[in-house]
DNA sequence: CTGAAAGCGCTAACAG
DNA sequence: CTGTTAGCGCTTTCAG
């Protein structure tokens, strides 16, 4: 079978416990054993049984990345975004492991034992269970995209209601007073945040809030274009409408363009996230930039010191997000703000 | 600390070998006492140490999913529909470990005792030194989307070169003769035999290779937005563009549009890969469908049974791919088929 | 059907 | 500075 520190020491005419140690640098060995021990390990090409480490060191090297699911929801580009941020920074140092947390039906596999520590890059209060375990756990824990009430967690958050309400805001500010939302996914608070923000926006300018105005989504584009077919068959047409992602966006321009009105002339659409493709579409898309990245990488580098140090510091901190003005939105004299 | 079976045993009055083996169904066992030892288990909340089962069986519950590299020429939609697909067949069966091979400065942690099985999603030759070095290691393998001549390994793949010859055929039966080509990221595979397929099907029409028609780009819309660029700015413009993948024929749409030329009616482009966008990008994208979820899904159960059972056999598996028609290609009267 | 004993590969006291 | 010994939690002979 594969080489042991036994092998090792066999051959070096020392005991395993000086190999192991030698191996792990210790201050206790002689730099010249060390040398040749090292030497003869590499030459077998030794590589460290990790189970045999993980059981006497309660430590598996192993870091799970969960989403609240892989399917419905969790958009490619806002996946691939997570994905690189974490691993970029645990390199492979860990191994990242990613799960969506409805594929278990229980969480018995997930203990201290097999995790160092989680990520959760939760977007529906239903991953609170699968938080609590982890706490009850004592699992090193991140808490990715949606605030944490209860326990101290490390929480990482991008402010979307405002974003929201900055982005609404942008088009009052550009004469639009019939603002259509097209909501996320039902169930995540991303997608309760970013209406509330629309509803603040409006309520701030004291623009009566239309239900027939409101239609839900599920973040993906066909839901966009499902919903924006939606708003066009209606008697009063919105003169704008507030996309919850990006990629309804997309899905919204196209039923629009569809039906023969233009982008943004007869209609105005925004965004939010500021997806890789928003900058691609045509009209390039005016949206919120939800910086992803930034934020999977810095918790990512939060659970690493956490993991190092019980006792480092454990917060909630948000990310700014950003208004991203592109050529989607069209600046209306007043008046014209409906269109029929 | 946490539950083992020896606490169990202790309440149990047996000895913790009869505790082991009634937790694994032994049939050496009294049904009593495993329904009384698996009820104390369940009241104890005992679950099974991951480490000490793996340094005894062998086995890991990890299965490793490594792409040639999480960064540049992965996109986002690729990434996620095989992401998606192998962890659909895994499910809470094994741990999935998402890795770039370029994360790795050398393979000494990939071992049989780390990784149970291996798929690797590979895009270039870069990556066999990384596949060797498995194969070596005698871990069950899949490699997906590239073909591996040398030993016997599992191979799923899409025939690239002919779904490229398709639809580039199909250009020219749509009357199109002056056919440019965006190239895929240089080194991979797939890039080589999208150009292939290209240079077949004009060969075969005796459409003579234009070297200022040949551009290369990485697979991201960015870069399809810069070669499109180039093409544009040259003398003599082709009628159509085949886009080596979806991603940069969105960003090729882009620069055209930019320009003010109309898509299909000035210039008709194709895609390749059928991602999500190429629906929903107007106009909507005639590409080769790949079945990619469908082949990371066939390589996930491919591996599940070469883990199970060393000599399931090793062969090349082709899936097709097919041609979508929709809206990106103009039907050309023979002669107009250049513009300039 | 059950138990005692050994051992997987490694680290950590404790002695020297 | 190095070795002896024990033990992490589990499975697997081998006996009974």
């Amino acid at each position: 079978m594969s080489v042991t520190i036994k092998d090792i020491a066999r051959l070096a005419n020392v005991s395993h416990t000086t190999v192991s140690r030698a191996l792990n640098d210790s201050p206790l060995i002689n730099e010249d054993t060390k040398l040749k021990i090292k030497a003869i390990a590499k030459q077998l090409k030794y590589t460290p049984n990790i189970s045999a480490k993980s059981l006497v060191l309660h430590r598996s090297y192993n870091i799970g990345l969960f989403f609240s699911t892989l399917n419905t929801g969790t958009s490619a580009g806002f996946f691939y975004d997570v994905v690189r941020g974490v691993n970029g920074v645990i390199k492979d140092r860990y191994k990242l492991i990613v799960k969506g947390i409805d594929d278990y039906k229980e969480y018995g596999t997930v203990t201290k034992k097999s995790f160092d520590g989680i990520i959760v890059m939760s977007q529906s209060s239903d991953d609170n269970r699968f938080i609590r375990h982890a706490m009850d756990q004592q699992i090193p824990l991140v808490v990715l995209n949606r605030e944490i009430k209860y326990g101290a967690v490390t929480n990482i958050l991008s402010d979307d209601l405002r974003g929201a309400r900055n982005i609404v805001k942008y088009l009052i500010d550009q004469g639009h007073r019939a603002i259509a939302i097209i909501e996320g996914k039902r169930g995540f608070q991303s997608a309760q945040d970013r209406k509330e923000g629309y509803l603040q926006a409006l309520r701030h300018s004291s623009i009566p809030v239309k239900p027939e105005f409101e239609v839900i989504g599920n973040y993906d584009m066909e839901s966009g274009y499902q919903a924006m077919h939606h708003l066009l068959v209606q008697p009063r047409l919105p003169s704008a409408v507030f996309c919850s992602n990006d990629e309804m966006a997309v899905g919204a321009i196209k039923a629009i363009l569809e039906k023969g009105l233009k982008v943004p002339d007869d209609l105005s659409i925004v965004g939010f996230d500021d997806n890789i493709v928003s900058a691609f579409v045509t009209p390039a898309l005016t949206t919120v930039r939800r910086p992803i990245e930034k934020v999977s990488r810095e918790g990512a580098s939060r659970l690493v010191d956490l993991i190092d140090n019980d006792e480092a510091p454990k917060e909630a901190l948000y990310m700014n997000t950003e208004l991203i003005i592109r050529q989607s939105v069209k600046k209306l004299d007043r008046g014209d703000s409906d269109i029929s």
